[in-house]
DNA sequence: GAAGGTCATGTTATCGTTAACACATCTGCT
DNA sequence: AGCAGATGTGTTAACGATAACATGACCTTC
């Protein structure tokens, strides 16, 4: 910086200035100094405006590390739409959501002087760490607790859920069963409720909640199940992988879909329109997840204090082949 | 720091040298000087370390941003891996694989002062930004060219697809043919090679390749060609999804796999088991590429000097009920 | 034309850490 | 006892940026 100074014939402090968009400097020097700039090839050195500022350019993101799909959208749609803002995004991977976990990655991310905090805090496991949180910090979670007053966002998982219940009943169906992601993740209840309202407003019985993880491995399980009773021809799977699951353990039984049994999921992974058949799903707005994340912490940023926030954002039905009217 | 030099009765240095495993330091000072640290709950400013040193305890990794399955779980098995030796890593996603993108990338991870490089570089258009790094940042890349002589790890995609190949051929098959990936990425390239080889040795015709990118929409559209082919008995895709959309437009019209087609994948996706049949694959195995990259970053590193070794890992072939004899 | 503003720039102090060197105090050996 | 070398600790300077204040030049305004 010394050197950038010295060739444009200024103080470093004028270098700094036309750094940071200063406004009382002539734009004759600004050009100057940024022609000096670009002929040494200067850049900035974060850590020391990191010191001395006490705060970073940096978004620090807690998510549990995973291959699922939405998590994953979101990270990419968090990165992007941060860049777009000049801040830069910084991933801690936690293996599991337990409140130790999340509070060491928390940690990390406070040494590192982040200007705000997105947590990925699908389960009821994290809250005791996002209440540890000093109040200074800026905060959104992601699909977090919904009974939380801290700044939110979300996709509604009980209008998706209720969305995708109404179609299959709207189709003829007596009535819908569902197979449910882990009972401790808020997006579960969030859809278990929104089934179970459609369900009980048309009137018809609610039967059990079939209780799996989110993968086919547990979907095909759930499956196996579903074909032995032959009452059931409506299902509405949690996620597009139970689904896939399913749909295998529905065909090895010689269940048809959509003839026999119709099915609906959620998520819209890329693969949903190419199963057999192709899945009638819920699809979330992962991207403008992450916009409004991004958005809500910046916000906080700027003004120097929390939000309560929410931003709820209502998922859309994508219909395909896997829906029909009951045999019967 | 020095509020926790004032409690322990030492000077600042000595604080700092605690928290640096320096060995010239009384026990009984270590302990006195540990104590005052819990009780204020000091953590260091990671911002004036990496000042003072010129150096941060990040890795920065460059990767396209993608839900993939591949390249997000080799993400996660990174982090994973470098916080096993108290290093994170920052993760930089860039849109596209274009010189601009990367090098913009590592410019920014270059400006947070990271202790090494690792860029999951699949194709060639990488290359140019690649050579562009100084020599003394210490530098591996994944999936990259073979050809180039940096740091180098990535799955022997070669011997993947002539075992997969192989397979096919040794059920009975007369010829194999393949549903490649895109054709500027190195993993596509060694897979067609390891294919080729497969089918020349085994003295049959090689048949032509039938490009696609690496999603099931591409893999259907290949699908609907290959069956109506006759003579097609064996399919090679170069990446599970893309063997679900074959499978999928196999299964529409008419096709049985395995007892008329054969399919064999790649990646063995957690959902490859669940498909319409289970799907035959080859598994790469993404925690040990991801150990391997950390272990040769952090030995340049500290040794302080690049490092051209290369580590190619062998995946393993995972059979299923994807593949049969052919009818006839 | 003197007082008071604004504008453009420079000077100095500071952020929290580690490096380099200086200085005691021990240890073991002759 | 005396001295070399190790051991433990303290002092001072630096890393590269921004903040706060100081300064001088140029406008207004009456």
């Amino acid at each position: 910086m010394t050197d950038v100074a010295r060739l444009a014939g200024v103080s470093h402090q004028t270098v700094s200035r036309v750094l940071n968009d200063h406004p009382n400097v002539r734009e004759q020097t600004r050009r100057r100094v940024q022609a000096a700039i670009a002929e040494l090839g200067y850049r900035p050195n974060r850590a020391a405006r990191v010191l001395v500022t006490g705060m970073s350019q940096v978004i620090g993101v807690v998510a549990q590390s995973s291959a699922l799909y939405g998590p994953v959208s979101i990270l990419n749609a968090l990165a992007h739409a941060a860049l777009q803002h000049g801040f830069t995004v910084s991933v801690e991977s936690v293996r599991a959501l337990d409140p130790q976990s999340i509070s060491d990655a928390i940690g990390r991310h406070r040494d590192q002087r982040v200007a705000g905090l997105v947590v990925i805090a699908p389960v009821e496991s994290a809250n005791e760490a996002l209440d540890a949180i000093p109040d200074d910090v800026p905060l959104v979670t992601i699909d977090g607790d919904p009974r939380r007053t801290a700044g939110l966002v979300t996709v509604d998982q009980e209008a998706g859920a209720y969305a995708a219940t109404r179609h299959l009943l709207d189709a003829g169906h007596q009535t819908v069963w569902h197979v449910s992601g882990p009972a401790d993740w808020f997006d579960s209840q969030g859809r278990v409720a929104g089934w179970q309202r459609a369900v009980a407003e048309a009137g018809a019985e609610v039967p059990p909640v079939m209780q799996a993880d989110w993968l086919a491995s547990s979907g095909y399980r759930a499956g196996q199940i579903l074909a032995r009773m032959t009452e059931v021809t409506a299902v509405f799977a949690a996620n597009d992988h139970l689904a896939l699951g399913i749909l295998r353990a529905l065909h090895e039984r010689g269940k048809r879909v959509p003839a026999d049994i119709s099915v609906v999921g959620f998520d819209d992974v890329p693969e949903a329109a190419y199963l057999i058949p192709p899945l009638t799903t819920i699809r979330p707005d992962f991207a403008a997840v992450a916009a409004a994340s991004i958005d809500l912490i910046l916000e906080q940023v700027r003004g120097g204090q929390r939000l309560s926030e929410r931003r709820i954002l209502t998922p859309a039905l994508v219909e395909r082949d896997s829906v029909a009217p009951p045999a019967g």
